[in-house]
DNA sequence: GTCGCGATTTGCT
DNA sequence: GCAAATCGCGACA
């Protein structure tokens, strides 16, 4: 898949991008060291978020954080929840619809660290992704410390789709996707 | 201005 | 299994 493909994707699909985000990787490196080689991690678990539905904080409302759910497909959405943790999405709709993919667990592809990455508040704390420093980062921007790579997509038999979790206003659907049998998954 | 609460995580019982 | 931690934002006064 090319990165032209993924966007397109993330413009008009936001369940099947969440899907599509499987396998698909991030580049990281820290904010304040331009010259770190960085680290690649694997997205291995997701869930999808949109406009009409009542968990998603664009909700009937495009004003406050929720605006920037509206902004262009491809955007970094980050938010603080519970007053101590943040979580990464993947702004997705084309610019004037809002939805998001939210990243819930990270797999790192080569390093040694003992990285923290399963779960949307802990891979945060681990990647030290804030609102101030990463929110309505562009992802596929050549020059961002938090980028998008495109990823061959995983064999059907090793999604695994699921109701989300901790969602308290909406009737759940089907929205989470993981791999299959992959330890870094927050919830089995 | 005050109140209540959330797409979470942790630690204690 | 359950409650605490902690803060931005919307609802209400």
């Amino acid at each position: 898949m090319t990165e032209t493909q993924l966007q397109a994707l993330l413009a008009t699909d936001t369940l099947a991008a969440a899907r599509r985000l499987l396998g698909c990787e991030f580049w990281w490196r820290p904010v304040d060291e331009p010259e770190h080689p960085g680290e690649r991690f694997r997205i291995v678990e997701t869930e999808a978020y949109t406009q009409d539905d009542p968990a998603c904080h664009a909700y009937q409302k495009n004003k406050g954080r929720a605006a920037n759910l509206y902004q262009r497909p491809g955007l970094a959405y980050v938010y603080l929840i519970y007053g101590m943790y943040h979580c990464l999405n993947v702004v997705s709709e084309p610019e004037g619809r809002a939805g998001a993919v939210l990243i819930r667990a990270l797999e790192p592809v080569n390093n040694h660290k003992e990285w923290r990455t399963h779960g949307p508040g802990r891979l945060c704390k681990a990647l030290n992704l804030t609102v101030k420093s990463h929110n309505g980062l562009d992802l596929f921007s050549k020059d961002t410390p938090l980028r998008l790579l495109p990823g061959e997509p995983l064999e059907e038999s090793r999604v695994v789709t699921t109701t989300r979790i901790g969602i308290t206003k909406a009737v759940e659907a089907p929205w989470r996707f993981y791999e299959r049998d992959n330890r870094w998954v927050s919830v089995k």
